[in-house]
DNA sequence: CTGACCTATGCAACGGAAGTGCATTATTGT
DNA sequence: ACAATAATGCACTTCCGTTGCATAGGTCAG
């Protein structure tokens, strides 16, 4: 718990109560969480700042939005010391059609595009979706 | 618009007044087009009428859906004879965050990504985001 | 220690977009 | 022309993201 106040802290965040839950509850998870998953988890919490928390930490790069194609935004730690916005820390997600989870392949990271004359790519997006390790063992 | 008629009636659409026209619609239009953008430029037409339309040519592969990560769904029409399913049609699209448009590149196909064991893909969603030709020109 | 200040939290409400149920109107085939 | 089927229109609902404002809690200067 000590390391996530600090980490919190080195990013600028201070490190409340509910803050370290929230972090705690991500990292455990291995998956990307939704609001609503974490408004779950935590009921007696309210839906701003549980909303409000993943804001900031999404600003102070401690988390990273996931956009898999359901609709619903959802995030996930960022590993240490990257920064999401560099075209060489942008990695691939994966979809699963069956349990509906979304996991980080950061091994994974995204080719590099050559696009016609005149675009300027600034950022991407690549999800793959299907079957994951999980849902295909069984 | 006979063609267009042909067109429908050949992926198994029925060709009424409306769905001529939005077809018409989004073959001028060279970008993405959402819900609301029909909504509109067909002031008269109910929103329930459009959305059933595109979730019908989407059905019978006269369009594909877009997740560009606006978080809005947004459609564009196939080319003529591609199965939007197939790994080899998958295209990439590009979504400028200056005018705020998707466009499709079909000829920049999704290159092909080797999963960890036990992962199976069936589907896969590539968005760029940047500027696009039209606006870095300027 | 204490009051002023800033930040985080709680509560209420709004707004956009997707989606559904049902009645009505148009089309098709016999 | 009629029955069957499909499309359209209207009224709602739900879900999620988002914002405004009041309150509570932590921080810092004096």
């Amino acid at each position: 718990m000590k390391k996530i106040e600090q980490r919190l802290t080195e990013n600028g965040v201070r490190p409340t109560a509910m803050r370290l839950l929230i972090y705690k509850y991500l990292a455990e998870k291995e998956v990307a969480i939704s609001l609503t998953d974490i408004e779950a988890a935590f009921a007696k919490a309210e839906r701003t700042t549980l909303y409000r928390t993943l804001r900031t930490f999404e600003e102070k790069k401690i988390v990273h939005q996931i956009d898999d194609g359901t609709g619903i935004q959802k995030y996930a730690l960022c590993e240490p010391g990257c920064d999401c916005n560099l075209e060489q820390d942008l990695h691939l997600h994966f979809h699963c059609n069956n349990c509906d989870e979304t996991v980080c392949l950061t091994e994974h990271k995204i080719p590099h595009i050559n696009l016609p004359e005149g675009f300027v790519a600034e950022d991407a997006n690549l999800v793959l979706k299907g079957i994951c390790d999980k849902c295909s063992g069984q």
